[in-house]
This record gives C-alpha cells, sequence and structure tokens, in this order.
RNA sequence: GCCGGUUUAGCUCAGAUGGUAGAGCAACUGAUUUGUAAUCAGUAGGUCGCAGGUUCGAGUCCUGCAGCCGGCACCA
C-alpha cells in the first residue's frame, strides 16, 4: 500500500502501482474527467503513471497555469505528426517548450514558409480533434533505434543514442504516429483545445552548432484559451511599437545607411542623449576615485600579437595598411591601451588598485547576422575601466563595482537584473591556482549578491579566456535578453603586456587586472532605454525637454520670454511659433515624444502661466510660470546629483511637490 | 557567417499575366490666427538597392553582389 496525500492534507491509502488516473476516479468522475496530468511532489506527470511510494498528488486540469507547458509540449508532438503528414520525408529533430511558445526542429531540403500554416494548423487542428490518447511506452536501445533507422530519422537515432545507459528510453504514442521524449503528457491530444498558432519559420543548426546541419525550426504558440492566446499577440504588437529601431527614427535619435553597416549616424537629440548618459557616468566614476583616459584609435600589429589580440580575436578586428605597408589595426578593446598607460612611470603597491577609465570607441567586425539596431553594432562606445591591483583585493574592488552597476541600474529604473558568474573554460591561460582565487573572489560576490535576494546563477565555462566573469544583463521590450555591465578578472593580459609594479619588498610583481564595464555600451544601453521607457525617457535624460506652444501668433513674444526663462532654469528647451492648430502641435510633439508641452495662449500671457501637458497624458495644469520651471527643472535634475542636493539640504523641510508624476511612463 | 524572407518618394505601402510608376502622410508655397493628438488648397519629389544578362521593350524574368528583417551561431 501507499499513502497518498493531496492538497487540502487529505491522505487515502491504495495499493501500490495504482496509476493517477484511478486515484481521481476514486475521489469523483468529474476530477478524473478534467484532470490532464498530475504532479507528484510536485513534479509533473502522466496521469497513467503509477504511484509506487508514498506521496504527494496534485491533480492538473487544463486551466492550471503549469498544465501550459503540457500544452505547448503536446502541441509540439502534434505539429510534428502534421508536418511529417503533409511532408513525407521530413525528419523530426526536437521540438521543446520555451517561454512563450515552443518550437520544433525538422530536417528537410526545402524550406517552409509562413504560406504553408494555413495547412499545417488545419492538419494539427484535424489531429486535435481526432483526441488520441498520448500513450507512453519503454523500449529497448536497439528497438527505438531500428524503428527511426527504418524510417530514415538519422537525428532521432543520434538522440537515442546520447541518452545515458541509466536512463529508459520512452515513446510517447498519439494514434499512428510516435516521438520518442522523456514526457509528461496530457492525457490526449484534445487537450490542446484550440488557442494555438504558428509564428515564424527560421533556421537553426543542428545542436546548436554552426559545423552542423542547418534544421528548419517552426516557431508557434499555444495558450489555454483563445482570450489568452490574443493577449500575448497584443503584447507582440506592443512589443514591436517600441522597437528601438523605429523609434530612434521617430525621436530623430539616429540612422544607419548603407555604406556603413552597423555603425550609427547619431543626430543631434541622439548624441545629447548620448552625452548626458556619459556626464552621468562619468560623476559617478570620479566620486569612485577612477581616473578618465583616452588611448589611440589605431595602433600597430606589433602590440596586438604582443596582446594576443591578433591570433585569438583577428577575425573580428579591423585592420589598415598604409601607403608604406605597415599594418595597423583598430582597437577592439581598450585594454592593452589602458595598459600601456599603467607601464608609463614605475608603479608602487602604494598605487593600487589603479582604477583607469575611457569611454572607448572599439571597433569589431560583428558577422552581418549578428547586426541589429543600436544594441549590436561595429563601432561602439565601452564606459570601460580597468583596475590594476593585487590579488588580495580583487573581492572587495569586484563588490565594490557590482554595488555601483546595482546603484546605477536603479538609477535608469533597471532592478530586474540577471547576474550570472561565467567560470573557466576549457581553453583558457593562467595556473588553476589562480583561477581558483579568482574564481572564489567572484563566488564571494556571487554569495554576497544571493544573500541580498538577487537569482544569480552560474555560468560554468563561458568565462574569458583570461579570466572568471560576473555578467549582468537586462531585458529589452520583447523579453530578449542583452548583456550589459560585465566585471572580468584577469591574470594573464598584465603578464603579457610586461605591466608590474614594486612591492613592498621592492620586488617587482605583476598585477591583477580587472576588466569593467558597467552600460556595457552607450549604444546598447540607449537601445534599452528607449525600449524600456517606450520612447517615454525621464525628464533628465531626454534631449529635449521642453516644447512651448503657442496657440496665436499674439503671444511669440510671451512664448519667447517663456523659451529664455526655461532655458536660463537649465531645461533643454524649445519654442514651436508655427502657425498651425493647437492640436496639430500637440499631436505633432506627442509623436516625437517630448516629455513636457508648455501651451501659451492670451489666457497665459495676461496671467503669466503656462498650461503643462505631459507627454501620455491628456491632462492639462495651469502653473505660474515661475512654479512649473521651478519644478521641471528640479525634475530634470539627474538622479546622482538629486541625492547630493539631498545630502546637502538635510534638515531643511521638503518642498511639496507641486506637478503631478509624469504619466503614460510604463515599465515593461 | 548560416537558413529563410525582403528592398518602389523622407515614412507607410499599391503597382496579375514584361509596354516605360501611383496613393496617403511628411516637405515646400499660399490662405487660415486657431485652446490641447491631423485646417484647407496648390506645388514639387523616384536612374524602382547595385551590377550584369534575356528581350524590340524589364520595377516586373534570370544571375551575381549588398543592405535590411526574423531566427541560428557569435557577442558589449
Amino acid at each position: 500500500m501507499v499513502s497518498v496525500t493531496f492538497p487540502d492534507g487529505a491522505t487515502r491509502r491504495y495499493p501500490a502501482g495504482i496509476r493517477g488516473g484511478e486515484i481521481a476516479r476514486s475521489i469523483s468522475p468529474s476530477l478524473a474527467k478534467r484532470s490532464v496530468a498530475m504532479a507528484i511532489d510536485g513534479k509533473l506527470a502522466d496521469l497513467a503513471d503509477p504511484i509506487e511510494r508514498d506521496a504527494d498528488i496534485e491533480f492538473i486540469d487544463r486551466d492550471n497555469p503549469r498544465a501550459l507547458e503540457l500544452i505547448r509540449h503536446d502541441a509540439a508532438h502534434v505539429l510534428a505528426e502534421a508536418v511529417q503528414t503533409l511532408y513525407p520525408g521530413t525528419q523530426v529533430t526536437i521540438g521543446p517548450v520555451i517561454e512563450n511558445g515552443f518550437y520544433y526542429d525538422f530536417y528537410r531540403g526545402e524550406p517552409f514558409t509562413p504560406e504553408d500554416f494555413p495547412a499545417i494548423e488545419k492538419k494539427m487542428a484535424e489531429i486535435i480533434a481526432k483526441d488520441r490518447p498520448f500513450a507512453k511506452e519503454v523500449w529497448s536501445r536497439d528497438a527505438a533505434k531500428a524503428w527511426f533507422e527504418k524510417r530514415g530519422e538519422a537525428f532521432k537515432v543520434e538522440l537515442v543514442d546520447a541518452i545515458p545507459p541509466d536512463q529508459e528510453i520512452k515513446i510517447y504514442k498519439q494514434g499512428e504516429w510516435l516521438d520518442l521524449c522523456r514526457g509528461p503528457h496530457m492525457t490526449s491530444t484534445g487537450k490542446i483545445g484550440a488557442a494555438f498558432k504558428l509564428m515564424k519559420v527560421a533556421g537553426a543548426y543542428w545542436r546548436g552548432d554552426s559545423s552542423k546541419p542547418m534544421l528548419q525550426r517552426i516557431y508557434a504558440t499555444a495558450f489555454a484559451n483563445q482570450a489568452q492566446l490574443d493577449a500575448y499577440l497584443h503584447q507582440l504588437a506592443e512589443a514591436e511599437r517600441r522597437d528601438h529601431r523605429r523609434l530612434g527614427r521617430e525621436m530623430d535619435l539616429f540612422h544607419f545607411q548603407e555604406e556603413g553597416p552597423g555603425t550609427v549616424f547619431w543626430h543631434s537629440k541622439g548624441w545629447t542623449l548620448f552625452q548626458t548618459l556619459i556626464a552621468y557616468m562619468r560623476r559617478r566614476q570620479q566620486t569612485e576615485r577612477y581616473v578618465e583616459v583616452n588611448t589611440p584609435q589605431v595602433l600597430d600589429r606589433a602590440l596586438w600579437e604582443m596582446s594576443g589580440h591578433w591570433q585569438t580575436y583577428r577575425e573580428n578586428m579591423f585592420t589598415t595598411m598604409t601607403e608604406d605597408e605597415r599594418v595597423f589595426a583598430l582597437k577592439p578593446m581598450n585594454c592593452p591601451g589602458h595598459i600601456q598607460i599603467f607601464k608609463n612611470g614605475l608603479k608602487s603597491y602604494r598605487d593600487l588598485p589603479l582604477k583607469i577609465a575611457e569611454f572607448g570607441i572599439v571597433h569589431r567586425y560583428e558577422p552581418s547576422g549578428a547586426l541589429h539596431g543600436i544594441m549590436r553594432v561595429r563601432a561602439f562606445t565601452q564606459d570601460d575601466a580597468h583596475i590594476f591591483c593585487t590579488e588580495d583585493q580583487i573581492k572587495e574592488e569586484a563588490l565594490r563595482i557590482n554595488d555601483l552597476i546595482l546603484s546605477i541600474y536603479k538609477d535608469f529604473g533597471f532592478e530586474d537584473i540577471i547576474i550570472k558568474m561565467s567560470t573557466r573554460p576549457e581553453k583558457r591561460v593562467g595556473s588553476d591556482d589562480a583561477w581558483d582565487k579568482a574564481e572564489a573572489a567572484l563566488t564571494r560576490v556571487l554569495d554576497e549578491l544571493n544573500a541580498r535576494g538577487f537569482k544569480a546563477a552560474v555560468n560554468p565555462g563561458e568565462g574569458a579566456f583570461y579570466g572568471p566573469k560576473l555578467e549582468y544583463t537586462l531585458r529589452d521590450a520583447i523579453g530578449r535578453e542583452w548583456q550589459c555591465g560585465t566585471t572580468q578578472v584577469d591574470f594573464n593580459m598584465p603578464g603579457r603586456l610586461g605591466a608590474f609594479y614594486i612591492g613592498p619588498d621592492s620586488e617587482k610583481k605583476t598585477p591583477v587586472m580587472i576588466h569593467r564595464a558597467m552600460f556595457g555600451s552607450l549604444e546598447r544601453f540607449i537601445g534599452i532605454l528607449i525600449e524600456h521607457f517606450a520612447g517615454h525617457l525621464p525628464l533628465w535624460l531626454s534631449p529635449l525637454q521642453v516644447m512651448i506652444a503657442t496657440i496665436t501668433q499674439d503671444v511669440d513674444e510671451y512664448a519667447l520670454e517663456v523659451l529664455a526663462a526655461a532655458r536660463q532654469a537649465g531645461l533643454k528647451a524649445e519654442a514651436d511659433l508655427g502657425n498651425e492648430k493647437i492640436t496639430y502641435k500637440v499631436r505633432e510633439h506627442s509623436l516625437t515624444k517630448i516629455p513636457v508641452l508648455l501651451v501659451v495662449g492670451k489666457r497665459e500671457a495676461a496671467e503669466r502661466t503656462v498650461s503643462l501637458r505631459r507627454l501620455g497624458s491628456n491632462e492639462q495644469t495651469t502653473l505660474p510660470l515661475e512654479v512649473a520651471l521651478r519644478d521641471l527643472a528640479a525634475e530634470a535634475t539627474p538622479p546622482d546629483l538629486k541625492r547630493l542636493k539631498a545630502d546637502g539640504m538635510r534638515g531643511v523641510p521638503a518642498e511639496e511637490p507641486v506637478l503631478a508624476p509624469a504619466a503614460g511612463v510604463q515599465n515593461p
């Protein structure tokens, strides 16, 4: 007998080996009818699985959130059957559930196109309508291989071979069709329902390896009901509307053109935003005692050979040859340059840690397929720094960087940050002893982060060849993750390039170098900001903060007075005196995402007020000019300066905020 | 780089079967002086991504190349 405990705490005893479905039926026919799967001790399982030991059992119905992955996984099997029915000769490979749906990778000579989707979806609906039960069978390895070999399913044979010897070979049948699968599945295909949709086709390498064959991937999604599917599709459309490439054009921030693939033409407004970020970062770094430098863009090949870049990074480098046949390379990284500055003049242990920062423009010849707006470009500015220190100082410095990065992200409204530590890769340099120390130091940082409630994970083997790293990742509007900040501990390059300092014992010592970026790249960070705020940048970041719009030309003079006063208050302001209706001006400046519109007409001119309208809101507040400008100027103060001001004014009563906070700012 | 798609006016997009290019918005000019997301009228604007080829004739068909888009691989 086994003892089974239900979610309400009730316990019943059953003969060992009883199936979940039988237990459900013993409780009530309706429970048995609506259950599609169960969770044994919290782990999803087939309803038909036997219960061999005492366990907690929860029955899962279709509407249970945990059923969603089953719906999608079942739908993946149905997709595969539909494709093999419609396109005989197509080989199946794998079809996992992913964050917002699922995909299935096929091998077929002909590509699939979205025009094929209606037929496939129709066939899927037919298979679902037949409501065939999913039946699990355990096969012998040889039987499974023979079955797939006979059908020319070379990829499945490879998958069978890859299953560890101690694991069963599980086969799920749905009527005639079957697939190798670890499960679990719902009770039958009919449980999938009708809320599924094929999304797109794409190429994908077998096993994610670019040396292996290219497969045809069909992306799809499924939900428990149509309303949820519709909501998801709506969310996708919203995400597309905040795409930084579209907003960059609409807000007149930057453009690209064919002659410069992956290189940005920054327009005046985009460059203003860029410089606002640099000014902010410069202040934060100065407080942390970084020194800022600037190193050459183009350096002789010999230096890159010494640093190891020529050997390991050559295909990513832009090179140039001059008339006298000397070969130079555009810097793809700033580190060798910073080491030259470190080496210039004898350093003492008393100089450490020495923090050298640069807003360094680097060029990297990225694969053409990798380019993506300003998120992934071939020329970009890093907020780079290299901290030269001793091994003993690594932990404290890494923690300081961590705290600074998190504080900075918070100032921009990012508090949901993915932190990962990447450890020693197979291909690496340096002694295991040094790696142990570096990883231990970063692990202590990681432990500290976990203690503070961050979910920091480890990426084994993903570190740089010269040391382990911490990676800080932000998400864009449609959930894509972009690595921004990074802290890398390097025991290699200072030695390679001959950097040393004089220790307390008068001996030469090689410093450890911590590579570190916080924005990562200004380009990428700006792209993420645009999408995060959907173009509705906070006032302090807006390249144009205030637009003064007149109602009639009678008030031009007052409008110009308001403009001068706004600029006097430190606001980035323009005036629109155009001969247009106010509705036209409101629309115009809303579309270019100007955060504050100050409307002036005869009334305002007479009373010396302004009518203030926020981007994203249709409410208006009429305020005395001085009050409006004072409050806007306060709001436009960068967050770090605001803190300074607050510190300086401690003891002074806080002023009542007069302006409503910006409306229409959405977080993703 | 790989797989697929795509490229026509500043933007969004029409242009079956080959016969020499069109709309809306934007721009420009004029009228209108307007109270919170599009005032009206007129004007101008394109070697149809680039280079070859087929044809009496190519935006349309063929070949090559490039850019862009979606993935994959790579990555800040």
